[in-house]
DNA sequence: AGGCGGACAATTATACGACGAATGCAATGT
DNA sequence: ACATTGCATTCGTCGTATAATTGTCCGCCT
């Protein structure tokens, strides 16, 4: 009778009913509908309370849902979810693509990153310069053909996070991965991206160079020219 | 025999023990010793393994610990940590007041407020306009004794944080809340905050103007002016 | 008739016991 | 010395039972 879910990767089953509840979740599928007991999911999916316990606990806990005796457990608003988790970011982004939370995440990434170039260019030490450099060489290869764009671009941005030396700032390392990751294939159909590498040689050069300011402000021009590129597009 | 700790507030077991095992980890308790079995954790809190094994469930949701068989539970490193999670970020703040840990948060404040002021200079309605103003009016009201400083300066913040209209910036409400909470007794016993009132009022009014550019580089005054008060305490 | 209080029921919270699966480690044999 | 096998440990999963909480509803009193 059990599922045996066992061919999904994760192996662990409560890791993938926890992913299924979330991803259930957060596409508005209990919105009207309330959300079943505990009972009831152990039976639609083939598992045990326990089990079912713990993936709701794993939800408590990312602030999804909230369960109180008698009343059941409820979803909660979707301003109480942590969207800084990467599950629920990923779910959020996985499930359909909204232009507006893309533009959304970007007003947060004009904010974040900027900042972090400019810290970067007072923090980072001889292995982020290099990790850095890195990134732009494989960006401007990947131009040529010679290496993959995102892991690139990716690994560009990320390099700059964790040379801020914050680690508030290093947190939004798997975040703007898996937005970049999701969002490449937007932005990356709109515009040729040749100008994108100049705009990334800039900011590495000031981060190089110790300067704070222009590394802020060279940053805020390379996302401020996707977030024009999304609102122009998000405004048709 | 079980420990019946149901005079702690929360009520609940699983959360008193959620908190206790996350105090221990972010306090550094299991950087030498490991961390304990299941067994070992309900013997020692008088629980049974269910409420163990939710709790730990909850704290590998928040990416504090990892659970394999026969390996055990182990606390991850500090970066894997969900530092957004208002659990973790309390706990962080408890343990035992770090003004480093005080300085990098500014450092991420003063990249969030300041595009959260831009953005709610063009996103505001009247009801954050309303709410805004309401703030700053008790911050005023705070300086001649007759409201509480903390509450007022908060509903200030908080209050722009929201009228951004991006849920990605309301997120740092409770942020910024709990932040704020921990760290007013350090940065108000150090300079009277005559001018902040002054400073709080030009983002108040900018924002009313609908002056994005006023607005941000008001916000980033303001929080600039708190950094540079942290990092001339913390170079001692 | 209307409000109020208590019984009832539904649902989560907690507990206990058992077995399975994975895996590090050691013993063992070649 | 090395590969293999067996073992012990620990988390993973399951099932069931009982407690606690609280919304709902019914009946009683005013």
């Amino acid at each position: 009778m059990a599922a045996r879910m066992t061919g999904m990767p994760g192996g662990n089953l409560t890791r993938t009913t926890l992913d299924t509840l979330g991803r259930a979740i957060v596409t508005g599928e209990y919105d009207e509908t309330p959300f079943p007991t505990e009972a009831e999911i152990g039976k639609a999916h083939g598992i045990s309370r326990s089990v079912t316990r713990e993936a709701v606990k794993m939800l408590t806990a990312k602030g999804l849902v909230s369960a109180r005796p008698r009343q059941g457990t409820v979803v909660r608003p979707a301003a109480a979810w942590n969207l800084f988790d990467p599950d629920v970011l990923h779910w959020l982004l996985d499930r359909k693509f909204s232009v507006e939370l893309l533009r959304q995440f970007n007003q947060l990434r004009v904010a974040i990153e900027p900042e972090a170039a400019a810290l970067a260019a007072v923090a980072a030490d001889d292995d982020d310069q290099a990790r850095i450099a890195d990134g732009l060489a494989r960006m401007a290869a990947a131009e040529r053909g010679e290496d993959d764009p995102l892991e690139a671009d990716i690994d560009f941005h990320v390099a700059i996070l964790l040379a801020a030396k914050n680690p508030f700032y290093a947190q939004f390392r798997e975040m703007v991965a898996t937005a970049l990751n999701t969002s490449i294939r937007f932005t990356n159909t709109i515009v040729g991206r040749s100008a994108s590498v100049e705009q990334h040689a800039a900011v590495a050069e000031a981060i190089a160079a110790r300067d704070s300011v222009a590394a802020r402000s060279a940053m805020r021009a390379l996302i401020g020219d996707v977030l024009d590129l999304i609102d122009a597009r998000g405004a048709v």
